[in-house]
DNA sequence: GCCGTTTTCGGCCCGACTGTTTTCAGTCG
């Protein structure tokens, strides 16, 4: 059993229990078990094993047990007792946006609805309005989002949303008195996905800023609007909320609104110990006296923890690491001096000439940058006659680029099934960056797959590992593997694990990294690009990295290139 | 069901908005 369905049954109980009329507490305690479970960098299977599942936090001695179960049998009794007593389709009406536990409960108890078609139907025939607290606005609602469930596929990746964002910040920024803009939420914590976009603005006025918002463009819907908070559907299906709050509140806002939840579930725990509140106005002592708000750092201050930066902001020990000033310096884009995985046009699939990516690097400021074009398994791939003419072709750019960047020589050359290289190991030996990557036969048992890969990384010649899992966002799962076997191998080959800054890839993801760096090994943050503008994806591996924990000294690519030469020669 | 420089029992984050009400329950983030 993996991880995410563990987490799918705990979080399929909390709603159970809401459902039945179960302790909130109950169902919030497993409701975060199963949070914590999902976010897991590491099988919980293995934690089990070793005993360590009380060491999470949130984690009891009740939910431990629960947890054995579930592994040793694939059945919670819990669960099975109470799914009994509540049809699928039941659960599945939770989904409703507006539908929560209690109307859930009611329409199924009263009216006997037991699927969201069933729902539908009560709603068009008046019998769901009857319900008390029910009327025709809410009935209304309920049949758009009903329409809304049906038509969206879930969560969007960060770089879909990241431009739609962007340009509606813009838009509330050239509002007159608009005196902050910023985006919040799990845009700015940089997840991989997100599920809405959140805005927040300060302003005495909030009215102009509210109808900057639902004028825009392509606000496609208005869901609610309020005189601090609004909410929109975009053409393209996103919601967007947009907060508007005094500038004295701003930090405190920006801080309640970036999340994640619980962390601010967190935050504000400790401060109940302190005899504060914390709210998105700012922090108050018992008597109601306001401490401070203004800023994010007042409100950290008032707790007694420096400022967390939000992509730590998950309730993964950055309160404790905070406490005991162990926070990580994290990276920054512009400690990234070079990148070591680029394809041109020269072969393969790139779509950019060698002097079109010199140029694009150059003006983004890399110092180097390693021409990784395919090996002969694919199409259009480098062969080993073909290589010595690539690599005095890779020569020649660096020295027309006059070491502006300073261009290596390398490829990305295919593992196949049997963890061989596609070139001989005496030809890639010549390279200055080897990048092997598994591009075929994703389905192998994960047993294979992890000797595969391990035997790829004891070549000797490779030098990352590139897109570790595979996975592709939306797309293609990961292929099975035991990437605690394959760091483990890694370090001791000094081998890099890539984190592949493509942003519908993100693999390594920002709980690999996590990983990676427990197991010493360092990650190497590339673009993959096929296009010279591509480059500049560089920044959503830096984010997933940050959100990983690493800082400087994990990155093999922050290391300047005299440095870089030295970590990148082989024996 | 979790958890503890108030506690191993008795708490458990906090406020805005909506639709239904004439004071508030439910939902959301």
């Amino acid at each position: 059993m993996e991880n995410a369905d563990v987490a799918r049954v705990l979080s399929e109980v909390a709603d159970l229990l809401d459902l039945t009329g179960g302790s909130v507490f109950r169902s919030r305690a497993y409701r975060q078990a199963a949070q914590v479970v999902d976010l897991l960098p590491v099988p919980v299977s293995e934690l089990w094993r070793k005993g360590e599942l009380t060491a999470q936090p949130g984690i009891g001695d009740r939910m431990a047990e629960h947890i054995a179960e579930l592994l040793k049998t694939g059945v919670l009794p819990e669960h099975r007792r109470l799914s009994a007593r509540v049809p699928p389709g039941v659960l599945e009406m939770l989904r409703i946006e507006g539908m929560g536990p209690k109307s859930v409960a009611l329409a199924w108890k009263d009216l006997h609805v037991a699927t969201i078609a069933e729902l539908e139907a009560a709603c068009r025939d008046g019998r769901f309005e009857a319900l008390p607290r029910m009327g025709p606005k809410r009935v209304a609602a309920i049949l758009a989002a009903i329409e809304r469930l049906r038509a969206r596929g879930g969560r969007t990746p960060l770089y879909r949303a990241l431009p739609a964002a962007e340009a509606l910040l813009a838009r509330l920024r050239a509002v007159r008195g608009v005196e902050r803009a910023e985006i919040a939420g799990s845009l700015r914590r940089h997840r991989e996905t997100i599920g809405d976009i959140d805005l927040l603005a300060a302003a005495a006025d909030p009215a102009p800023v509210m109808k900057a918002l639902t004028g825009a463009p392509d606000v496609a819907q208005i869901l609610g609007s309020g005189p601090t908070k609004s909410s929109v559907k975009l053409e393209g299906g996103l919601q967007v909320d947009l907060r508007v709050l005094p500038v004295e509140s701003f930090g405190a806002a920006l801080l309640y609104f970036t999340g994640s939840q619980a962390h601010n579930i967190a935050l504000r725990t400790r401060g109940v110990r302190l005899g504060l509140k914390l709210n998105e106005y700012g922090v108050f002592d018992k008597h109601g006296k306001r401490l401070g708000g203004a800023t994010e750092e007042e409100m950290y201050a008032a707790i007694g923890l420096p400022w967390i930066p939000p992509e730590l902001r998950e309730a993964r020990g950055e309160l404790e690491a905070a406490e005991k000033g162990t926070l990580p310096a994290l990276i920054e884009e512009a400690d990234v001096l070079g990148d070591l995985h680029v394809h041109s046009k020269r072969s393969s699939d790139g779509r950019s000439s060698l002097e079109e990516l010199a140029a694009e690097a150059a003006r983004l400021g890399r110092r180097y940058l390693a021409i990784t074009d395919h090996s002969r398994s694919r199409p259009l791939g480098v062969t080993a006659e073909q290589l010595p003419a690539q690599i005095r072709a890779v020569q020649a750019a660096d020295a027309a680029a006059h070491g502006r960047p300073h261009l290596l020589t390398g490829l990305e050359v295919d593992i196949l099934p049997d963890g061989t290289l596609d070139l001989p190991n005496e030809a890639l030996a010549k390279l200055d960056v080897v990048v092997a990557s598994v591009h075929s036969h994703f389905s192998q048992p994960a047993g294979e797959m992890t000797e595969r890969m391990i035997r790829a990384i004891r070549s000797g010649v490779v030098d990352v590992l590139g897109h570790p899992s595979g996975r592709q966002l939306g797309a293609r799962d990961a292929y099975e593997f035991d990437l605690e076997k394959v760091l483990d191998a890694a370090r001791e080959a000094g081998v890099a694990l890539e984190v592949n800054a493509m942003p519908e890839r993100l693999d390594l993801t920002d709980t690999g990294c996590r990983l990676a760096k427990s197991h010493g090994v360092r990650v190497a943050i590339s673009s993959d690009a096929h296009l010279a503008s591509q480059l500049g994806n560089l920044r959503y591996g830096v984010w997933t990295a940050r959100r990983g924990w690493l800082e400087k000294g994990d990155v093999l690519n922050a290391l300047p290139l005299q440095k870089l030469e030295r970590a990148l020669a082989r024996a």
